[in-house]
DNA sequence: AGTATAGGCTAATTTGAATTAGCTGTCAAG
DNA sequence: CTTGACAGCTAATTCAAATTAGCCTATACT
């Protein structure tokens, strides 16, 4: 990782911790090993380090977006997938997209800056619900949708449902990110959750 | 409304949209309509105006607190309320319930102030869960509670269901806050779910 | 009336963080 | 070998925001 990259990684950790207005230039440098002024060598000024981690987060996003649009567009494939998913298999999906959540240290920085930027301005508002809230929506209400087709599972009304499956999973992570000692405690209520929710929705079972 | 009450209020609108650190005393001080060395008469510096806000806050959360305790502790009547509740009447109370969360000019300030602050240190953390997860958990766990034993609501994990209840509305909440004109919206959708709810944790129509 | 206090003001003062100036060593290309 | 760009440094500079000093007026209390 080259000095403009670690710059970006440092930065991105502190305004995850403290907000962008808590964090001195100086604080970034120290921690990359170099002094405040040297930092302008590589961004214009401190504003610059800020956006030019939403571009690097939007251009992640975009890749993850469009591989994941890769496999979502094999519906037949992904069908066969879930035809029969067991509740265990559930179970692992659940915990395992929270724990990649939870413990991707890019993601989980990222998302607790925008937690604490959101306000900030309309642009930040709509990242943050477009990547917490809508994509998550709708890419699990595509994978859902899939399991209702399957039979797996069964509502009318799968965007009530998806909300049913992810709010909770939203819930638990914002515990989390909040007081990260609490998170054996959220596994344990997240996998409760997948199991009820997988009751409530679930056919009758043969 | 004193001089010093408008600075505590002035100052809540302000943290809660841009955040501690990007408001300036001057700031404050000029929607009070006085200068900022004024403000210096009512409190000691910058941090102590924060502090008085988190405390006044407490303080209303307790009473609100202490007077839920009392309408709680009267179980017996409360179990009569809940006894033959309608859909109808449980969207009604989700419905309330969310739109004084989120109009309730104060609760709305404060929450968003928390959020913006929730990881600035321990305590403000222990707060914001405290106020929008761990209390509301118990709280309508506690009303829940008392529909499974009149029989309106069927379930072996009150926990989880409280959950399924309660996260959708932090959801729908965060939604809110962040791009208040999603609203109608929001409201539309927490009324299906808790229609949805009460389906699924209904006990089978009469 | 006489004085103390509360609460306001203007004009400093202090502080500290962002940024700029300008120097230096390294190294790659010609 | 030398030139130029790159990336670092120290030492200013700038600037804005918090806070303090010290003054003024009104009002309430004696």
């Amino acid at each position: 990782m080259n000095t403009k990259e670690r710059i970006l990684d440092e930065a991105l950790t502190l305004f995850s911790e403290k907000g962008y207005a808590n964090v001195f230039v100086g604080d970034i440098a120290e921690r990359v090993g170099i002094k405040a002024p040297s930092l302008y060598k590589h961004f214009k000024n401190k504003q610059a380090i800020f956006d030019a981690i939403i571009e690097e987060m939007n251009s992640r996003f975009l890749k993850e977006a469009e591989s994941l649009n890769i496999k979502g567009n094999d519906a037949a494939a992904d069908a066969a997938i879930y035809k029969d998913i067991s509740e265990d298999a559930l179970v692992k999906l659940g915990l395992d997209l929270f724990r990649y959540y939870l413990h991707d240290d890019y993601t989980r920085r990222f998302r607790k800056m925008l937690t604490i930027e959101q306000f900030h301005d309309k642009e930040l508002a709509r990242t943050y619900l477009k990547q917490y809230a809508d994509d998550p929506l709708s890419y699990q209400g595509m994978l859902l949708g899939l399991m209702v087709q399957q039979g797996v599972l069964k509502t009318d009304d799968i965007p009530i449902m998806t909300l049913h499956f992810y709010a909770p999973i939203y819930f638990l992570l914002s515990i989390c990110d909040c007081e990260p000692e609490r998170e054996p405690e959220a596994l344990k209520t997240l996998e409760d959750h997948i199991r009820i929710f997988n009751k409530l929705y679930g056919r009758k079972k043969k």
